[in-house]
RNA sequence: CGGGAUGUAGCGCAGUUGGCUAGCGCACCACGUUCGGGACGUGGGGGUCGUGCGUUCGAGUCGCAUCAUCCCGACCA
């Protein structure tokens, strides 16, 4: 079971799919763009689930489901909504299969054909407003917070594990409100649960901040995002939050009678985190030996490889490390015993390596005379042998520190990697060697676009809480004033 | 949908100007020796060479068609 990773200097992208696969993570399914969630990458996803769920439900978000198919119909009620998605659409245009007449399989029956074709959702605004418009009628009624995980299929041309999939897993919460700066309130608090998630138990430096008009979802007035700094120096956007007006309300027509007996339309905002942040947790953190998971987000954090030559000394081990195990799950930390007894240590070391364990106990004949124990990190690879006495109560510690460790990491990096710039044709030499630029920029579309046609920089946000700079310059490209600089980078 | 490439065992590949029973590494199965950083030996199993048509005494190899995948663009959580 040979599983070498490219190495991550020599080919970035062939390093992130060695990563993703030999890791145990996903692979390609047999389906265009779609991807198979493996049993260790789904664990993951649940955790991170898990801990979102938690966090919502703190703001006081409830779990709802709305259908995963759409009819026609309803994409054409928002026309800029319509605009953004219409061109990577799975369409539903028939509902039954029949017997081939020429005896070549089966094929679609052309007399079942619907009378309106469902849209596979691309996300859900348009669904569940229409909803929305039976569950609202007064002030009372408001606000509506729900949440909903689910799959949502957009039809990209060109797709990769986890960061694009033709399907993807998702939440989508959509609140709606009776007044604009309640919601635009509420944008502002998921943002922040997405960036104490990305930064806290991710482990990922995070810039939160506004999308520029052209960067914005589909339908929005506003849209605030997390960007993350990748090992490449690219941005990826991790999570949005978007404060939508009334224009899905007018749209679908969700009224209620406020405290002064007036007719008003509701305000609205929805969010998102998806899959695509094991493709942040992968580039990130990851090295030459594979995955580095941060122990807040791993499935196992503690994994016990024994070492043996005989039967009696692998059970008189095992013993120990059951016993070590019990009062470790008693503190509240997940661990594996890899008793496998067809597969040598070394071997071991380097598989829990690859899937990115955080701790790892070795322990053998010397070790369980001695009682000792070997223990090695994940993130710095390092290893010291311990007494067995107290180690339960060390381990908790030795998590954080990991923890910690992981994030000052990619914080360290990501501070190297983040400049300000003045001058058109520096930033034209740096921005391709993985660099965010923090520049002026003169507020207009055009100018976005024309860095984005000359260098295809983005801005990636206007900064909200780290790297705010507002300050009077001129823009990087135009040289017209501005007052403040923004974060431009190549971005996932 | 434009530009480029590739389809040979589960994965990664070799296969010369057409020529004998289609090969190699990894993985897999059996037995033995090993076991504190990715073990080794011996034996074994597994193939409509993407698909179709053609050229030929003979096609993995040549031609045409077709399908699929990947990379570079346009699109994007």
């Amino acid at each position: 079971m040979a599983k070498e990773v490219t190495k991550r200097s020599e080919n970035y992208s062939q390093w992130y799919n060695d990563l993703v696969v030999k890791a145990d993570l996903a692979e390609q399914s047999a389906v265009r763009g779609c991807m198979v969630i493996k049993p260790y990458g789904y664990a993951i996803w649940e955790k991170m689930q898990r801990v979102l769920d938690d966090a919502f439900k703190k703001t006081g978000v409830q779990n709802a489901y709305f259908p995963l198919f759409i009819p026609k119909s309803f994409f054409s009620r928002e026309a800029e909504h319509v605009a953004g998605f219409a061109k990577e659409c799975a369409v539903v245009t028939h509902h039954r299969l029949m017997n081939d007449p020429n005896g070549n399989g089966v094929v679609v029956d052309p007399s079942a054909k619907l009378e309106e074709e469902l849209i596979v959702r691309p996300t859900s605004e348009t669904i569940i407003w229409n909803t929305y418009k039976n569950w609202v009628t007064s002030w009372r009624d408001l606000p509506i917070l729900c949440n909903q995980w689910c799959n949502v299929v957009r039809w990209e041309m060109r797709t990769r594990l986890f960061l694009r999939t033709a399907e993807f897993l998702w939440q989508e919460g959509h609140t709606a409100h009776a007044t604009s700066a309640e919601a635009e309130a509420k944008a502002n608090e998921m943002v922040h649960v997405y960036a104490d998630f990305a930064r806290n138990v991710m482990a990922l430096p995070v810039i939160i901040g506004h999308k520029s008009p052209n960067e914005r979802f589909a339908g929005a007035l506003d849209t605030l995002t997390i960007e993350a700094m990748m090992q490449d120096g690219k941005a990826l956007q991790a999570g949005t939050s978007h404060f939508l007006g009334q224009n899905f309300a007018k749209s679908f027509d969700v009224t209620f009678t406020n405290k002064e007996g007036q007719q008003e339309y509701v305000w609205a905002t929805s969010w998102g985190v998806s899959t695509r942040l094991m493709g942040a947790l992968i580039m990130a953190h990851g090295d030459d030996n594979g995955l580095v998971l941060p122990p807040a987000i791993a499935p196992i954090q503690v994994v016990m490889v024994p070492i043996f030559k005989t039967d009696e000394e692998h059970n008189a081990i095992l013993d120990k490390m059951y016993e070590l195990k019990k009062n470790l799950e008693a503190k509240g930390h997940s661990v594996k015993i890899d008793d496998r007894d067809t597969l040598r240590p070394g071997f071991k070391f380097a598989e829990w390596e690859l899937k990115g364990v955080p701790v790892r106990f070795a322990m053998g004949p010397r070790d369980l005379q001695n009682g000792t124990v070997e223990v090695a990190r994940r993130d710095t690879l390092t290893k010291e042998t311990m007494p067995l006495e107290g180690i339960e109560d060390k381990i908790e510690g030795l998590l954080d520190d990991i923890q910690k460790t992981i994030y000052q990491k990619a914080f360290d990096f990501r501070a190297q990697n983040v400049e300000k710039c003045d001058d058109w044709e520096e930033f034209k030499a740096k921005i391709g060697t993985g660099k965010f630029l923090l520049c002026h920029w003169d507020g207009t579309a055009e100018t976005e676009q024309a860095i984005k046609d000359a260098t295809k920089a983005t801005i990636r946000c206007i900064p909200v809480d780290s790297f705010v700079c507002e300050e009077e310059g001129k823009d990087i490209f135009s040289g017209k004033p501005s007052h403040k600089r923004v974060v431009f980078a190549i971005s996932y």
